[in-house]
DNA sequence: GTTTCGAAAGTTTTCGAAGATTTGCTGCGG
DNA sequence: CCGCAGCAAATCTTCGAAAACTTTCGAAAC
């Protein structure tokens, strides 16, 4: 009992959701998201007892997925002191943008140069499913918000999926998890009053035209940073601290 | 016996090695270490049977120090077939080298408008070192390369110390390493014939003069592109496969 | 001669527990 | 009343072995 992981073996497809490490990624993707929606919130203590029960696996297990999460940076570990998440700042989320707005641009540029018709295509298709579920309100459920955000990211990847430069890519997916935290207190906490500004991106992508989409897209970027910024509170304090002032 | 970690616990001083998560950090670092100096060879497969036996070390701690590693770009993990070293090609190279004169321009334009009197300290200090030990031959001995790129990395970490963006400077530190990879097999197979770029850079930061010291590290890591593609050989094909063509 | 199947060997993956460290609490002394 | 030493509980860290998987090798069938 308390674990039925394998199935009746013979039954499951063989190309079932095999793909990848299993256990491990299965449980560094779980924590990776709820750390992305703040259901493990900044700053919280990550003990292994909570963890195994809510993730039910091993200790090596988590570690592991800490570990990576760590490199990260959605994760810190200090000493014998075990691992928490990682803080927020208003700075942080300045600086990260900041970075974010070349590379954005740098690989939507590229992108854009060697666009395929299949690239055309998940274009298209991605923004579609994004423009389904257009803006979640504050009082959507979280199931909603969290789809829409995953729709959000599909549509951002598939925008660079054409990029030639394997690290921008690496690093601009990086940091994109990063600014989703911010993101989703930007939908929790204020409201999101914000135009087609997929829409017009996805149309100019699509015509080709490497001045206008990035425009956009930087635009984009700085748009929801102010927004974060003047709209989110708790987000111009620093970290708790715990001792003293 | 096999095991003789803890030390007579009273007398060992409270700020020893005991910084960082200690058996698993040293791992990873050693791991890491002789990754870029490619003790453990691009493309190499990593058996837990042969790491156990290098590094005296338990499974699970191996597994984490490689989850790190594969985060860091360095290793590469596959379903359930095990870890193996990054492979290495003159495409990647040039690819993260472009993203490299970016990021060290960046950081360290950024460093110089915020430089302190430590900060030149540090600068004249790491510099000094580094000149003590210039430019290691072929047939040096690998300990004396292996100093040669540590203090190498102490310098540059030094000039961009006091940039403010925290994100940039952990992407540029990423990179570097990865360039330490390259930069091992220059210094085998090639001559270094390099005069004192080192001393120019370290003048011009000194002298705050953005434009000159962002122009020179921009010529430092184009030239050493430029002379690892032409002088290393097997840089140019690409890594092993082995089943068919 | 080639292919297919099955068993054995080799590796990886996962787990639970023992060892070590930190944290929290209690009581004594200043 | 505050501070500190010492003990107890909680927590993290490390380990070795069992379970699951992949690969290899050899024999039988085509």
């Amino acid at each position: 009992m308390g674990k039925i992981l394998k199935m009746p073996s013979a039954t499951t497809a063989p190309q079932d959701v095999s793909r990848e490490d299993a256990a491990t990624f299965d449980v560094l993707r779980q924590m990776r998201e709820d750390i992305l929606c703040c259901v493990l919130k900044p700053d919280q203590r990550l003990r292994f007892g909570e963890l195994r029960d809510r993730y039910d696996t091993s200790v090596g297990t988590l570690r592991e997925a800490l570990s990576h999460l760590v490199s990260e940076g959605l994760a810190r570990t200090e000493a014998g002191r075990g691992f928490s998440v990682a803080p927020i700042s208003l700075a942080d989320f300045l600086d990260l943008s900041e970075l974010r707005v070349y590379l954005e641009t740098r690989t939507l540029a590229d992108a854009i140069r060697h666009g395929t018709d299949a690239w055309e295509a998940e274009i298209v298709g991605s923004h579609f499913l994004l423009a389904k579920l257009n803006a979640p309100r504050q009082d959507d459920p979280v199931a909603i918000k969290r789809e829409w955000g995953k729709r959000h990211k599909r549509f951002h990847d598939a925008l660079v999926a054409t990029c030639t430069s394997p690290w921008s890519l690496h690093f601009r997916s990086e940091l994109f998890d990063q600014a989703r935290r911010y993101h989703w207190l930007t939908m929790i906490h204020a409201r999101s009053r914000r135009r087609n500004e997929h829409l017009e991106l996805r149309d100019a992508v699509l015509a080709r035209d490497v001045d206008l989409a990035c425009g956009l897209i930087e635009k984009h970027i700085r748009t929801t940073v102010a927004q974060a910024a003047s709209e989110v509170p708790g987000l111009t304090m620093t970290a708790p601290k715990r001792k003293k002032a």
